[in-house]
DNA sequence: TCTTTCCACTCAAGCGCTTTAGCTCGCGCA
DNA sequence: TGCGCGAGCTAAAGCGCTTGAGTGGAAAGA
């Protein structure tokens, strides 16, 4: 038999009025800073409610068209490459500290893939559980800001560039473009001219962005062996790329990935292959985490603050939450942190 | 100006049942699959939701005392253990898993520590959002049992030992102290007679069980060179402590860690000082993950079913909130996968 | 003195759903 | 013919909160 459960009931604001000797309405007016109550009623009210450890009841407030006071947060992500990522917990994070100031919930799933996640947004929406999202992983021909305007659903979108055809989305977005041209300066600068980069999952936002500023920068120097090759971001084809692009008659001499994960895997697959860090190639990680001090050499890598970024993200939300307008906010380009695996390119 | 938004309706019962020309209480009974409407009835009610695209409001449903769809999960762990750990993500996929298929939301929390985290609950339970939580990381002398027991908030201990002072929650939980057992036992066949094991947060009940483990093995074999250092599961305590340990007139011969981050940052620490793995010291991870297959040598390690631990977790707590009993179900012993960082021990 | 104004508060409806009680048939049976 | 009965449905209350429409009384104005 399962244990009797005591369910100690929860006070509503019905105990409250009785306990104060006022109406519901007035206990309400009082909770809620709203005018109609002499301020010594107000201070009774808040006093029985403290006492009695009150607290509103969301469904109720929900129901009585207050919104739900609780965001979204999808991810979509194949799960083998959830395994050993530092982004996404950092990024919870930082949204996690500015929500609970304001007590607001966020409801967290896990999708297969985008028309997945766009279902998610119309149930969580029909079932009224969300106020607003948080997009993550925007793509290049995402299905998911019209969809959002659709159900005017307000949301921001984590990553995305500015996007003018529809106003009604905030966006956070750091200058990749920027980033990774500073990036092959530096690279530039010690004498690379063969360039790899091993990028992310095609059709994400960020990938193609990165892609492409790296073409724009091979173009503007007049380099030609420059290449792009997106990957699934994991581990297992961090290696394989590695291996393809070193397995070559004039292989790079510098190599970009786009996360420390395939950073690590490509260091040890260029060792197993016998090139040596820094000294016949150089790598870079497009995210630091303490992955990238474990492994010798320690990696250079692009260092951005993702619990900072959270934050910025859900503050923008909360904005928006406030009715306050759609805005298009950057973050910090991120900071390449010299350790290691970079060094001059090796002369001809 | 703020984009106006078109803000569509969302269609509720009193929509279906004018379309359908019946009451609203017919439609509750056809929706709800209860006795009280005709099958041809029911069909047409069904019939007409799904056109309308109709979705229950939980909000509504919480209000009229179904409970609010959702289960809890808090995260209270130092913010920066919380980078490259592979666990929770996982664990969550499984969660996910379950919960999705019964649209039962997961409303997700990252806390500072126990008492923030027992706040939080008593939080979500006076604001009725929440049906029931699945509880990580238990420790000795846990507070929140007890509170949940006093809250009458189905609950499921992820990782806790068999608790019988609280029938009123499930436990599912991982046999540590077979999987110490086996290890040791390993360990020992392969001549290691002096073990340190860099072992994770003090005072979490899994860490305990381990220690105690360790040494009970320790005591049956007569070995009084072994011995458990706690830490906070961070690679720089992983690599301090592995350095510690190994500067000793008699260094241990095998290490386990209990995790894979400090398992990878041991290696390197222990590099560092010119002990080879495995020739010098032998390395165990406790933990399996796309790391330990990103160093030279690749670690050997436990490997458990993190997905399915959770999926494991999620049923349970589905099954308490249909008002089955609490039970404990044991997920089976972590296996361990021999790689390249365990070998003989070298002859004194 | 009587009216107006305003403040502090109460009433009651409504949000979308569940659920209990009740109501109305048509049928079988005595 | 009358009665009971169950199947199939409706009416209405209630969950806890918000909110617009009152209401009573004291202070202010005529």
């Amino acid at each position: 038999m399962p244990a009797k459960r005591p369910a100690a009931r929860r006070p509503t604001m019905k105990d409250i009025a009785r306990r104060a000797g006022v109406s519901e309405s007035a206990v309400s007016f009082a909770l809620n800073d709203r005018p109609g109550v002499s301020e010594i009623t107000r201070d009774r009210v808040r006093r029985v409610a403290e006492q009695l450890g009150w607290r509103p009841s969301t469904a109720a407030r929900a129901l009585s068209g207050e919104g739900a006071a609780t965001v979204g947060f999808v991810l979509a992500r194949p799960a083998h490459t959830l395994g050993v990522d530092s982004f996404f917990l950092q990024l919870v994070s930082g949204i996690q500290e500015v929500l609970a100031r304001r007590h607001l919930g966020l409801l967290f799933q896990v999708a297969q893939d985008v028309d997945d996640e766009c279902a998610v947004y119309r149930r969580w929406w029909a079932e009224h559980r969300v106020d607003g999202v948080l997009v993550v992983d925007p793509r290049t021909d995402d299905p998911r800001p019209d969809l959002l305007d659709e159900l005017g659903l307000p949301a921001v979108v984590i990553g995305g560039a500015p996007d003018e055809r529809h106003p009604g989305l905030s966006t956070v977005w750091a200058d990749d473009a920027g980033a990774m041209a500073a990036l092959v300066d530096g690279l530039y600068a010690l004498g690379h001219r063969r360039i790899a980069h091993i990028a992310g999952l095609p059709g994400l936002a960020h990938t193609e962005r990165r892609i492409r500023a790296l073409r724009a920068e091979a173009a503007r120097r007049g380099l030609d062996e420059v290449q792009s090759v997106p990957t699934d971001y994991s581990d297992a084809e961090g290696a394989a790329v590695t291996r393809r692009v070193l397995e070559t008659a004039a292989p790079p001499t510098a190599l970009i990935y786009d996360n420390d994960v395939m950073a690590v895997a490509g260091v040890a697959a260029a060792a197993g292959l016998g090139f040596s860090v820094p000294a016949d190639v150089s790598v870079v990680a497009w995210e630091d985490s303490a992955l990238c001090r474990m492994v010798k050499p320690w990696l250079s890598a692009l260092s951005r603050d993702s619990v900072e970024f959270g934050r910025t993200a859900a503050t923008e939300l909360t904005a928006l939450l406030d009715g306050g307008p759609a805005r298009t906010v950057r973050v910090p380009v991120p900071l390449l942190i010299e350790r290691d695996s970079t060094g001059p390119a090796r002369p001809a």
